[in-house]
DNA sequence: CGGACCATGTAAGCGGTTACATGATTCT
DNA sequence: AGAATCATGTAACCGCTTACATGGTCCG
């Protein structure tokens, strides 16, 4: 259950609506963490319910209503024992690499063409993750802003800097799959000549 | 639904029953692609009645029974139709990161033990990969070993080839891990002395 | 005779996705 | 007036995990 955790890590930067945390943080958290919001505003209430946030109803407009969530103490401690808690690591499961092992069975343009959505891909995270760390110092209005006000000044470059070490994790394993794929297309190049699989199943 | 298409990847070397599947060859897909036991024997069921897969029941021992699957020429068909489609991406989600990003409020004991965490889990796939690497070309009892029984001679070396190219993906990727996490314990070395966040919240 | 391994499942539940659904408000 | 954005959900389903469960066989 890390939805509940990944909340509650934004719920430390300021009380939100569900609004606020499907659209800003999750726009900005997405490349870590994404959470539909149809999950998200259930998720909401079971967490009120379990007394790590408290909601409080404002209007929204002249008629109609919304929910602001405040963490609680508990909510701060249970964040606070996940955080000092080591995770577990679960078993792989990758699509991609199981595919790549099983090339031979692939036409070899649309072996081709895996690769290329793979370099993609990868590229256009790494360009995200890239703008993301050009404005963790930015603007004092983006998350990261707003998280720096709560915090004494002395804090502030330490927070940044687990903000872009996180976000530079995501880029070099990106880098490294950019690598793995242009590497796969040469593979390929070298192999192309050879019959199709259809010539010798059976 | 990809445990369906791994499975058909592992047919397509030879038949096989849940056990063989469970045992064998998902112990060594394993690192690729893990999958419980307890999914494995309904799917096969399920593949079966799909007509991907036909079972024939043999004796097991003098009274007992098993079910060696063999792949259908669907099924065949239908692997390769996933073998040629571009396989979509989804949204990143990833607890390792996210937990990184807000080191600030973990102590800096438990940030180190999960980064240690990090390299000892890494370093393991990173051996047990390239152990499969090894392998590849050695026994013929191996899994592969019985892929290549099935295949012209002309092709092995490919088949070879692209296995060899997922695993060194895999371990490329654990390597990039590697060194984020011990980059990250340095990092946090460097902003260890400073006040615990106890202190600094409201 | 006991322990490792062969062989096969069921049941409950969890976390997440997809599709569907509604209506107000603010901006242009 | 129409589009974008604010704001909030429900329902069905899916793939997977965890725990539980059974009984035979082979080897030392």
């Amino acid at each position: 259950m890390s939805l509940r955790h990944a909340l509650l890590a934004l719920f430390t930067a300021r009380p939100m609506t569900g609004y606020d945390l499907n659209k800003q943080f999750l726009g900005s958290t997405d490349y870590v963490w994404h959470a539909a919001d149809s999950q998200v505003y259930p998720e909401l209430r079971r967490m009120e319910a379990a007394g790590l946030i408290s909601g409080e109803q404002l209007p929204s407009g002249s008629s109609g209503d919304k929910t602001l969530y405040t963490i609680t103490e508990d909510g701060v401690a249970e964040f606070r024992r996940w955080m000092n808690e080591v995770l577990p690591y679960g078993k792989v499961r990758d699509q991609y690499h199981l595919k790549a092992a099983y090339f031979e069975w692939a036409e070899p343009d649309a072996a081709r063409a895996q690769l290329r959505a793979h370099m993609e891909h990868h590229s256009a995270q790494i360009e995200r993750w890239q703008q993301l760390i050009g404005s963790l110092s930015a603007d004092p209005g983006s998350p990261v802003g707003q998280r720096l006000a709560r915090a004494p000044t002395g804090e502030h470059a330490r927070i940044i800097a687990y903000k872009r070490y996180a976000y530079e994790g995501m880029i070099a394993r990106s880098q490294a799959e950019l690598e793995w794929a242009a590497s796969g297309l040469r593979l390929i190049d070298e192999h192309a000549p050879a019959a199709r699989p259809e010539s010798h199943w059976r």
